[in-house]
DNA sequence: GACCAATGCCAACACTCGTTGGCAAACGCT
DNA sequence: AGCGTTTGCCAACGAGTGTTGGCATTGGTC
């Protein structure tokens, strides 16, 4: 095996995949997996819709390329103990007002097993293995970042997919005053109650 | 304006007719809105896919007839104030495991907007008149009913529809324990924090 | 300037969808 | 028994879907 540059170099065509793939994003987050059509997003990428499968496939290869997403969770464990319901919250209401790519992900995880896949994978790997790094016992981790997971995809699920009106009303400091202590039961409470 | 009775009589279809909307509950809940086709529905009803159409009018006619649901609330205000965070969601876990209308409302909610105006409707309105009757600050009823549906919501979301392992293993009554005391908290704790 | 790969568009295929209209059989009533 | 209504199925339409192959055009390389 010879020793190959990884970096693939840069395409003519990197701005109309940049293209595609935002406007895949953006029809994925408002419309979820089904009705979000390749014409459609074709269309709004201002190509023609046999180039999406060049480039990505297939209607599924898009999605995957397009919920491409990491929490980019803070290391928790430098943080307080008593302050990192808190932090949690915080993070995720900024990383969701920034980036679409989650409603995306949340609204085609409903009806795609692909998607509902990744969804697993996102939520059990990165967020259990925090939990993991903060020392409580080992056989709760997994119940506590469920626990947490609920109560996060809860808060996203009402607020930017059913958009239930006290919850799109609120502003994001009182929505952390009240969910911050929730994170943090979940993830420093006993156990058994 | 003649005196009618309001009761219509029972005719011969209503077998198939309820045959009809069991079949489209079990397909809207496990597919969603827009891969439950009215040819699988009529297919596991056992009848042809126009009946369908003559008895429901559409598929939205469809789903709206199979998404007619009452969460059923108790009478909170009978319980003992410290219990009612306990009793909710006693009853919410039970309406969900043996209704599957829910789940399938839920899924719906996610790609289709008159879905997502129900589950607006059964948890805003519904919810939000129960929390009334406890006689907290008026000014926060709402938001206390949305908390609630948040974790709520979230609850169901991850343990029915995307299935996350840790929510999916978890016993009832340990859910009880970790979620209760986040519903008492939305319920009844300080508005500022 | 000649070659060749990359980029883009057009037209079409094969399929599935919700929906419709017509026709045959079964039923209820007098 | 005879009639009208109800119940059910069949066949088809029109629209929209993901996907494919071919062809023109562009760009970089020797």
């Amino acid at each position: 095996m010879t020793a190959h540059a990884h970096q693939t170099q840069p395409r003519r065509s990197d701005a109309t995949r940049a293209a595609i793939l935002r406007a895949a994003r953006e029809r994925f987050a408002a419309d979820g997996y089904e009705r979000a059509t390749i014409r459609a997003i074709a269309a709004d990428a201002r190509i023609d819709p046999s180039m999406v499968m060049r480039y990505y496939g297939s209607k599924e290869g898009l999605f995957a390329a397009a919920a491409e997403f990491d929490l980019r969770l803070p290391d928790l464990a430098a943080v307080p103990p008593r302050q990192r319901g808190e932090a949690l919250i915080r993070h995720f209401l900024t990383r969701w007002e920034g980036d679409e790519t989650l409603v995306a992900l949340l609204r085609a995880a409903s009806t795609n097993p692909g998607a509902a896949e990744r969804m697993r994978g996102i939520f059990a790997d990165q967020l259990t293995a925090t939990v993991a790094t903060f020392g409580t016992d080992p056989t709760t981790t997994a119940r506590r970042a469920g626990l947490v997971a609920s109560q996060i995809l809860g808060l996203a699920f009402t607020r930017y997919i059913v958009r239930l009106p006290p919850m799109v009303d609120v502003e994001p400091e009182e929505l952390v005053s009240w969910i911050a202590p929730t994170l943090q039961r979940y993830l420093t409470g006993l156990a058994e109650n």
